[in-house]
DNA sequence: TGATCATTCATACATCGTAAGTATAGACTG
DNA sequence: CAGTCTATACTTACGATGTATGAATGATCA
């Protein structure tokens, strides 16, 4: 299982190869169970080879964020009114960071400022400022959404949350917190809530 | 500095005071410094006692969430229009977690279900259907709006972070990102930005 | 007083991140 | 080809962590 390998011997890994290694563990087993021995044995090599890549568990982790988000963020689609091509940024981030569940409490913890979000931004900002917004609205505008996004994922319903996060729901007293329950009656479908939301948000800010 | 005392002898703890223990020592010297034996000490007690109050470090951390938010959550003021009660209610939850920054990474990765939040959650929703929002709407929104003030804190830049990370902004190149470059000019004041997308998901419920 | 119970502490273990040092494979030099 | 250098990987070791287990003692009540 672990690495059956000489000293010296490459082992042809790359800072990629690595977090690829990690990505997977992590999808598999969870955050809890990345560990640099662990992940060694994940790309077949000893623990401290990793640090051959990375200077530390934190520099790690950092790469792992920063290489979901290079993943994550295609192009913004290059047709459509401002607002739908928002939305489907709003989306596509969404979208990835549900693949990648175990990866969550990283991501939203971690805020990344690499030039790949960097990136991103600008593109964002070229479509916000073509449809005639101004400098700073079109910046508040497009961290807005990330934030929004961010929070959407950080506080939704993960496993190996707090016990009865899933169904917690289902054990409100109607009673004690009236109004809930009845927003409850009719659940809604996933995601239905973040639709409503960006689109508020993107709406708000049209006529701000 | 640590327990100086003989087995058996009550140290008057209770749950309330560890916690107090934990958001001292995590406000001191950060996430990564709260261990069970540091906590120990700083409660003057050894580490094997706080599992009386806490299963485990896990079930520890989720109090710790707990307790925030309940010292947070004061009632929503009970006079002004709903938008400035939610508006209001916005900028108290981001209140409190600007006071503990420390804290931001747990409450922001660790989705809170306490009766404690249901209750803030009730009282937001009493406001929107006096208001005349029906009952989904008003959930929704409810929702929304706490979602995006833990976004706006999660992806706020913090010390211990990823270097540069405060200034990163003063580093851009303006030839690679000019779109970036120019619309941070003129510098907004802490908040400002925070204010205008929380006025913004306001307006668009209102209107949606 | 003596017995029961609640509470605390001491010990021990597996696992963690990583500092320090060592060995080897492959590349370069002559 | 022989000799050297260097990049790469491994080994060992240390302190710190979460926590299982069980002993020791103060508190409580008969």
């Amino acid at each position: 299982m672990t690495a059956n390998r000489t000293r010296g011997q490459k082992a042809g890994l790359t800072r990629g190869a690595v977090l690829d290694g990690a990505v997977r563990l992590v999808d598999r087993e969870g955050l809890g169970k990345l560990s640099m021995r662990r992940l060694g044995a994940e790309v077949d090599v000893e623990a401290m080879t990793l640090y051959n890549y990375f200077a530390n568990k934190d520099a790690l982790l950092d790469g792992l964020v920063e290489h979901l988000f290079s993943r994550a963020t295609l192009a913004l689609a290059d047709t459509g009114t401002w607002r739908e091509r928002m939305r489907d940024y709003a989306h596509a981030l969404r979208k990835t960071l549900v693949e990648h569940p175990n990866l969550v409490p990283l991501v939203v913890s971690r805020p990344a400022v690499t030039p790949e979000s960097l990136r991103v931004m600008e593109d964002g900002l070229a479509v916000l400022r073509e449809a005639g917004f101004p400098a700073r609205t079109a910046l508040d505008l497009v961290y807005s959404l990330n934030e929004y996004v961010i929070g959407h994922m950080a506080t939704a319903p993960r496993e190996g949350t707090a016990p009865a996060q899933e169904d917690h729901f289902a054990a409100i007293d109607p009673d004690a917190f009236p109004l809930i329950a009845e927003a409850l009656g009719s659940p809604r479908g996933e995601g239905e809530r973040f639709d409503r939301a960006v689109d508020a948000m993107l709406q708000g800010f049209a006529e701000g």
